[in-house]
DNA sequence: ATAGGGTTAG
């Protein structure tokens, strides 16, 4: 214990880390059960226990008395404990540790520190890592890939995705699974829609229930719901995150029926459902809703305005099923009652929520005020988000925008001259044959998701207003 | 023995 006082867990700089290695302490003799394939098991089972901070602790006490004991494997291990931990430094440190073991060159270690600089947000140094593997294979393609997913560059990582097919290497069914969630990030369809067509016809892929999740994640994200839900049905085996995205999927569309109707069914509470269902596949039927589930499923009461019901599932989420609800559901119940136009609920709700109501909560109820005209409310959740969130341009141009409806023009021009830095020009991207291009565009066979025809509703209403267009008819197939 | 995978409020 005395050595876990005197060097911290994580050096701050790699020199004080090296001072470690090279200063092992002579009193303490080497320990029989860390021989090396002891050492390794150790760490192999600090690691599925979870002890992620044990593991490290016994890693660093290795290089310490015994650092001949450690091989490539226990790098793999310290790896993945100190991925899931996220220790700030500590990366870059064992990186240069298996550089001065030797063992940079084993693409087993070189596609666990892509994903450890994943973990971490450091995209940048992910790709060098990635750069420096001279036999790249499959697996650590999809291991930059999904580092791209992660760190919020779903455009790079189907870049990535083509680039590998150029180099000959085939995706597989978990390199096609992420390629489909940054498809579905970005609304690309046709892509996704030409890796669906790639998945039938090539032979001996292994179309397992996660590829097939994606695919019906796709297609829900991307605008065709028909597709999602045919694939939906043809699905023999299903697991929560099937019915969650398919539930997820209705709702973002706005089908609050149909989502509270597979909710229903999911849970086996339909009793036809169940009837059929029992004289077939016995079991499928018994699936456990998670917190995911009831973001779908308050999503769709909220987009529905069915306040009631809502309500209800709330409260059976904790009671019901002992889950707990996070961040997001308390903003789920703030949205329904605000799109339902019910502000003293709304306001009551979140002052007596649990957790400390963050900016996009009274950012949606500031939203509800502007809707209903309530200058006071407004001004007293505006003072609350310049605490929160000072620089978002939006809750100025809202707090200004109410004003303006009152006809209170002079405060309407001092909030707006508060704002320090222009406001980011909304913009959206639309999939133009396999890229991604800047502008709305749509046509037959690239539809826009869902929440760009809102946009584009918007606008054209604005246009119309502005005298831009002289006929709002085509606003109708909106 | 060893590496990569899906669902999450506005």
């Amino acid at each position: 214990m005395r050595y876990l006082k005197r060097f911290p867990l994580v050096p701050t700089r790699v020199t004080k880390f090296l001072a470690i290695i090279y200063h092992p302490n002579p009193k303490v003799q080497l320990h029989t059960h860390l021989k090396p394939p002891k050492a390794n098991q150790t760490l192999k089972s600090y690691l599925n226990s979870n002890c992620n901070t044990k593991a490290l602790l016994f890693f660093r006490d290795l290089l310490r008395k015994s650092p001949s004991t450690i091989d490539s494997f226990s790098f793999l291990f310290v790896l993945k404990a100190s991925t899931q931990k996220h220790y700030a430094i500590g990366g870059k440190q064992l990186h240069a540790l298996v550089i001065k073991f030797g063992f940079n060159s084993i693409v087993y270690l070189q596609t666990s520190l892509i994903n450890m600089y994943s973990a971490r947000g450091s995209l940048l140094d992910a790709h060098h890592v990635f750069d420096e593997i001279p036999c790249k294979n499959i697996v650590c393609w999809t291991a930059l890939i999904s580092a791209s997913v992660d760190n919020q560059k779903p455009k790079k990582a189907l870049q990535l995705f083509r680039q590998m097919q150029m180099d000959n290497v085939e995706p597989d069914n978990v390199a096609i699974t992420v390629a489909l969630s940054a498809c579905a990030d970005i609304g690309a369809l046709g892509m996704g829609e030409w890796i669906h067509t790639y998945v039938h016809h090539k032979k001996g892929l292994d179309i397992d229930l996660s590829l097939n999740n994606a695919l019906i994640n796709m297609y829900v994200k991307c605008g065709n719901i028909v597709n999602g839900r045919r694939i939906f049905d043809s699905m023999e085996k299903k697991d929560v995150t099937t019915w969650t995205s398919m539930i997820v999927g209705h709702a973002l569309h706005g089908q609050a029926e149909e989502a509270l109707k597979l909710f229903a069914e999911m849970r086996g509470k339909d009793k036809k459902i169940w009837k059929k269902k029992r004289n077939g596949d016995r079991g499928s039927s018994l699936i456990v809703p998670n917190d995911v589930t009831f973001i779908g499923v308050l999503m769709a009461c909220s987009h529905a305005g069915m306040v009631e019901e809502g309500k209800q599932h709330f409260k059976s989420m904790s009671e019901d099923y002992g889950l707990k609800p996070r961040e997001s559901h308390f903003g789920c119940m703030v949205d329904l009652f605000c799109r339902a136009g019910l502000l003293k609920e709304a306001y009551n709700f979140i002052l007596e929520m649990p957790l400390q109501p963050n900016a996009v909560v009274w950012r949606t109820f500031l939203g509800a005020c502007c809707l209903k005209g309530n200058i006071e409310l407004a001004a007293e959740v505006r003072c609350r988000l310049l605490e929160l969130d000072p620089g978002h341009a939006g809750d100025y141009v809202a707090m200004s925008n109410i004003y303006a409806a009152k006809g209170m023009w002079d405060k309407k021009i001092v909030v707006r001259g508060q704002i320090k830095q222009r406001k980011a020009p909304g913009c959206s991207s639309i999939e133009v044959g396999t890229g991604i291009s800047e502008f709305v565009a749509a046509d037959e066979d690239h539809p826009l998701r869902p929440e760009i025809y809102v946009v584009l509703k918007h606008l054209l209403i604005n246009m119309k207003a502005s005298g831009y267009l002289p006929e709002l008819s085509s606003l109708t197939e909106y």
